[in-house]
DNA sequence: AAAGAAATTTAGACAAGACTAAAATATTTT
DNA sequence: AAAATATTTTAGTCTTGTCTAAATTTCTTT
């Protein structure tokens, strides 16, 4: 059985893997809330147990042991994550700091009753995909909302949700994953992305507008 | 915020102090699965935080403010096993072990959320009372199935979740809290106690009967 | 009441996982 | 390319909670 810890690095290095590619003593430091020596000690013991590759003073790689143990944790993450929106009405904001204190204590029984009482869902309440207990996970083609030209409608795919405040406010104008919008304009200078959704225009900011991951809407 | 360990030893310290009465150091160690020495570190640690009271080679006792943290933990408990029994089907001789896990996890407001989904309920699956968040628990007068005299009839008020295999076999004969049944005879030289539910006798082994509380029907 | 047995506590060690301060290596700037 | 800055690692410490072995105290038996 791994350690709490081990199973929250390997979440981490997984996520930080799939953003950014490169995964730094510095930024598992920082999206852990750990210290970068706490890191490199805990990197150590991960390569010795053979979950992840390392070369000093360059990054940390999942090997196929470690991606898969982080795909079952994800899983875990984002079925409960679903599970408290659906079952007990926790909202979308607030679903993932709630999640993450469930993601060392799910048993396979539950883990697999809870899928079921879903009906096996393909994504989480912020549209990212929910990894198969094989460890496999669909892959999507989309684009951050911050990239579209304007005068192109939309389907939103997912949202980061790393901020539940940034959360708040699209749950608020009723931005959610499978939401049909129409990008209207780019405002210049860094300005806001004007969107139109349910016949009103929002202004997006170009930060929130990376978090937003849309596709073209076929029709 | 206190650490796991201290609120599993609360716990079963509250669970001794009221089925025993005394509170041994190896009767913490056996519960707790851990060495007498270790129970002695702990003791020490949770007197000097007034959380219990101690007397060296004697027992210890929960002071007020343990007794409520304790009540708290064991109404974490309770509430999910019923959850877990209620909301997503787990047997009943399962959810006590994984309730266990749950109890350090669940913040207040998703036990709100739980409590109502569950109609605010007095009792778990095994029929031991739900604290309430004043921290108040009801009390009943009920006594062992072991010593209810043949003849009797009686309704099953609570039955001990610490053994799964005896849950299976009473969930198997349809024995649950708030069944009725007659105490039909006690077997002689520590025999079984044959008791009488939906037509049909079955034996109860003096050491089950032991677990098993009931309290006189009244009809 | 003394001897033996059982329970409890002390003493000292260990593992996990965090920390700080200082040293080593990389990267960026001038 | 040298200097300045940033990142990463090493070295050593601390805390929590566990353990074993040995010493102490209490309980039981004779």
């Amino acid at each position: 059985m791994l350690s709490q810890s081990i199973e929250d690095y390997l979440k981490v290095i997984y996520e930080v893997e799939s953003s950014e590619g490169k995964v730094s003593t510095s930024a598992l430091s920082e999206k852990l809330g750990v210290s970068p020596a706490s890191v490199t000690g805990m990197v150590k013991k991960l390569s010795e147990r053979k979950l992840i590759t390392h070369k000093r003073y360059q990054g940390v790689k999942l090997t196929p042991a470690g991606r898969k143990i982080a795909l079952e944790i994800i899983r875990h993450h984002r079925l409960v994550e679903l599970y408290l929106k659906e079952a007990l009405g926790v909202p979308w904001d607030q679903v993932h700091q709630e999640a993450e204190k469930w993601d060392h204590v799910l048993a396979e029984d539950l883990e697999d009753r809870i899928d079921k009482f879903l009906g096996y869902p393909g994504t989480d309440p912020h549209g990212s995909p929910i990894p198969r207990r094989d460890g496999t996970m669909i892959a999507r083609k989309c684009s951050a909302l911050e990239d579209v030209e304007p005068d192109t409608l939309v389907k939103v795919v997912e949202v980061s949700d790393h901020d539940p405040e940034l959360l708040r406010y699209l749950g608020g104008i009723g931005l959610y994953p499978e939401t049909e919008m129409t990008v209207v304009s780019k405002q210049p200078f860094q300005g806001p992305i004007i969107v139109e959704l349910t016949g009103k225009e929002y202004p997006i900011g170009r930060n929130a507008a990376k978090y937003i991951m849309v596709e073209k809407a076929k029709n």
